[in-house]
DNA sequence: GTCGGTCCTTCACAGCGGCGAAACAATCGT
DNA sequence: ACGATTGTTTCGCCGCTGTGAAGGACCGAC
């Protein structure tokens, strides 16, 4: 709920949010246009239940958006995030697998390299380098690997 | 442009076909919910201006959801896309249907050879050079065949 | 605080294999 | 016969993987 143009840096805000929005537009003032799905407007004054009505289409909207935030991995190697899509290679495929397994929850660093190296471990250093690599690979799709110390690491959306 | 609850047989039809719609609803009226982006409507009486906003802002959506088109096959060799079209020899006509089967996902190499070469694979490096083919004869469709390292290939629009 | 040690991050390098692409030759269709 | 299509060879780049080493962050002990 944003008063427009009143509140205008805060639209902004919520808009790189990414965040669902209904602008209050006042009489005689242009409405902001945008094709973004997750913002509407109504112009003032409106009656509640015009309002009700808008605001539940933006809920609904923005709980679909939500659930196709969550990354999607497919037999492939193929992980994709709105819209967007990265490859993996067989070893970060599998530890990427795991992660997704427990989504926002840490996962040890045993169970990465058991996922990783069912066969058994080749060297000691060689889940870190993954690691590393597997996070330049999110980078673009907006994931981040997280370290929790002597834990294990923990996948999310970034900040 | 579709006026509420009057036309609504009109209404489903516009729906089911996809396309975008602003709906109009007389006062003291509920109006319809849904969370399609391609639909939106307006309190009656309602300036011009508003509409017209309106209608843009749907425009957008529509463009943005035509660019989504999936390219178009026929049994001749035709490829078509937004207007354009090249057409394919025997071999690339092949493995187009089976990239257009699975639009913007892998497609193994096995997968192409056989479609390519039903009776046999000829030799072990033939496919890559049907794809270097295929891929300048789809350039200036705006479609692009990306390589997934080990598992295959995948058919999308150009970034 | 600071010291030592552990855990983690990152880089550089090498082997291997998949894939890209040019150039050439053979074949097909009209 | 001519151009388009198709198959083959060959060369080289680049991605994937593991290893070693250097450095940084963090924690507890003193």
């Amino acid at each position: 709920m944003v008063r427009w143009p009143a509140e205008e840096s805060r639209l902004a805000e919520i808009r790189t949010a990414g965040q669902a929005r209904l602008v209050l537009v006042p009489e005689g003032v242009a409405p902001p246009l945008t094709s973004d799905p997750l913002e509407d407007w109504v112009r003032l004054p409106a009656s509640d239940e015009d309002v009700r009505a808008r605001v539940r289409v933006l809920e609904d909207r923005a709980r679909g958006a939500e659930e196709a935030n969550i990354p999607e991995l497919d037999e492939n190697g193929l992980l994709r995030l709105g819209g967007q899509w990265v490859s993996l290679p067989p070893v970060e495929h599998r530890l990427m697998g795991v992660l997704l397994d427990r989504y926002r929850a840490v996962v040890s660093r045993d169970a990465l390299a058991r996922a990783g190296w069912p066969e058994g471990i080749p060297g000691r250093n060689v889940l870190d380098v993954h690691i590393v690599r597997l996070r330049r690979r999110l980078e673009p799709l907006g994931l981040v690997i997280r370290t929790v110390r002597s834990r294990g690491y923990l996948l999310e959306a970034a900040s």
